[in-house]
DNA sequence: CTGAAAGCGCTTACAG
DNA sequence: CTGAAAGCGCTTACAG
């Protein structure tokens, strides 16, 4: 009966068994201090405003009580929830998670948490992304959109929410335009195609996945092919996956007529799912079919396979410093700027 | 010169040219209604004190002025983050996105976001975990810890923050017990030993890692070794990485004396670092070398890695579903639970 | 120099 | 049934 006749504004939470966190409140009380006064000391480095006594008084005590900043009511209070989120398709895309260190790697110093939201590559995640960005839930957002265009993503802009994108090639800058961050994936995928050619390959069909950084990289390939008199071969699969990879390779096998020398990969892990396939079939890599792929994840060196490196831990590194300059104040005036990496041809045994 | 004498209360954002975010307030304003009216048509789907009429144009002007709630506030308000902290070594070790991922797939349709956050296994940084999840940041916690122990994790359960920790091993289920998801690692460990065991070898060497899941499968590979009348033989590098797995591999093969005829890497990244090592020193698998492994990431299976299976995205999904539970009324009432998942070897060619 | 007050945007208990 | 008020924990501008 008693239970609920708790009249304290502290027995309001979820559990009533755990022993309240310490406020600023609680401190000031047993201090003997104004609130206020306690989050000046435990703010500044130096109040000249409290005496010494006082400033030492309140710290102890707020170490005694164990206190802890509440987050949620700082982020509220300040409009600043130190955290960045990252938007990807897909953190099991082992592209990623170096990406992602990267991006932690100057998030963490200057003080921000990295937040993963996966898209899965669809339009309706990517769309749910962007509200769940309205909602306010992080400062700054490093992003890889497969649909969304900038007209849809302004709307951050005009929000105030600075947004770097992942992109596939340069982006004009201008004061409209969104910073990006980018290697050059046509010319990178060229480049590619022209080390296939120039090993003998005639035949050289790419597997590409529907959306995403692999049309820039089709162009790349495409452009070369068609410049050497060759025809260029594509097989679209849905998703940057091992089985979209190991499903198109199985479909080129089919084929009637001559098959492919050569598989260029759109990604590592469409090219990991064609040496699969290859294999099952009773293929060997390179001398039966050779393939090749696009982004160097770690495991691509222990398999051997020759792709593009992509500087993932500097592309995400590069993406966050974007960030923390653009919330420094006065950094959202300057133009949104385009910012090239370079790629990096792994030549291995797979080609 | 005027630009400081902005009075208003929105004017003090960190960016002046965005036009800042709607709230209830505005909608209030723009309906004619009370702001405390705006706030229960948009969160009730039944609001039997509001007029159809009223309800209807305050749901209009909030999708007229794009409204969206701000995330803070609520949390200010609920005490509640709507967060899930994700406490993991290291993203990019391949086990770890498949985890996240089975989290997501349970956390998002109950309305959590997942946060990660990388300890890289050291113990100065698992404390600073705690401290952050001290500050409320998130409503539970799926955590590896290598070093924090019970004690040091007893703080959250005090503070009413619910933690699932993934585990190596079964831990006694009890009032002060804290939730957690495994796998029989001594067991797995054991049952790969004595596979290698029936495969003929009698040289079997462990590469482990100095702290983490490695210690209690290390216990099941030395009382299988010891049973069948044959030496445990451990070499110990720091991190669950390629680095150390190849930096030990090649310490093993630089020895005198009789080389092992199997290595069991006590992860798979370990494995793989083994693997390439092997390689590079000219050595064919399972010919010369045979490897074995524990996880059965991704790759494992790509490069016929003999392995012991666990099923991150269950795993995860478990955990999740265990924090969500945790979290209802009353959820934080029972007895701490540990749930056992089921392993399973993969024979493929490396052995 | 010092301390109390306003207010961030929201939810919900409570008075009319 | 209807609407205004209190308050979550914090930061910072402002009055004494």
């Amino acid at each position: 009966m008693a239970t609920s006749t708790t009249r304290t504004k502290r027995g309001k939470g979820r559990d009533k068994a755990a022993p309240a966190r310490p406020t600023q409140k609680d401190i000031a009380l047993a201090a003997g201090v104004s609130q206020a006064a306690v989050s000046l000391v435990l703010n500044k480095a130096e109040t000249p405003s409290v005496p010494p006594a006082t400033r030492t008084r309140i710290l102890e005590v707020a170490e005694g009580l164990g206190y802890r900043p509440n987050h949620p009511a700082r982020m509220l209070r300040s409009a600043r929830t130190m955290t960045f989120a990252c938007v990807i398709p897909d953190i099991t895309n082992p592209f990623y998670p170096g990406l992602v260190r990267g991006l932690q790697a100057v998030a963490a110093p200057a003080g921000y948490d990295v937040l993963i939201f996966d898209t899965d590559g669809r339009p309706e995640r990517e769309a749910r992304a962007i509200d769940w960005l309205l909602q306010g839930r992080a400062d700054g957002v490093v992003a890889t959109f497969f649909h969304l265009r900038a007209p849809q993503l302004a709307v951050l802009a005009r929000k105030g929410i600075p947004l770097v994108r992942l992109e596939s090639q340069h982006k004009p800058d201008g004061p409209l335009a969104i910073d990006s961050v980018y290697i050059d994936n046509a010319e990178a995928a060229a480049e590619m195609t022209r080390l296939l050619i120039a090993r003998g390959h005639r035949r050289i069909a790419m597997i590409q996945a529907e959306f995403g950084p692999s049309q820039r990289r089709a162009q790349g390939y495409g452009a070369v092919m068609r410049e050497a008199g060759l025809t260029p071969d594509f097989i679209t699969d849905s998703a940057y996956s091992e089985e979209s990879g190991a499903r198109a390779m199985k479909r080129l096998l089919e084929r009637k007529g001559e098959r492919p020398t050569a598989v260029f990969g759109a990604s590592d892990v469409l090219a990991l799912g064609a040496m699969e396939a290859a294999r099952s079939a009773g293929l060997s890599i390179p001398g039966d079919i050779a393939i090749a792929g696009f982004d160097d994840i770690p495991v691509a060196k222990l398999l051997g396979l020759t792709t593009v490196r992509q500087p993932e831990f500097d592309l995400g590194a590069l993406a966050a410093e974007t960030l923390v300059r653009r919330l420094q104040p006065g950094g959202l005036e300057p133009p949104g700027k385009s910012h090239e990496l370079k790629f990096e041809i792994m030549k291995r045994s797979s080609v």
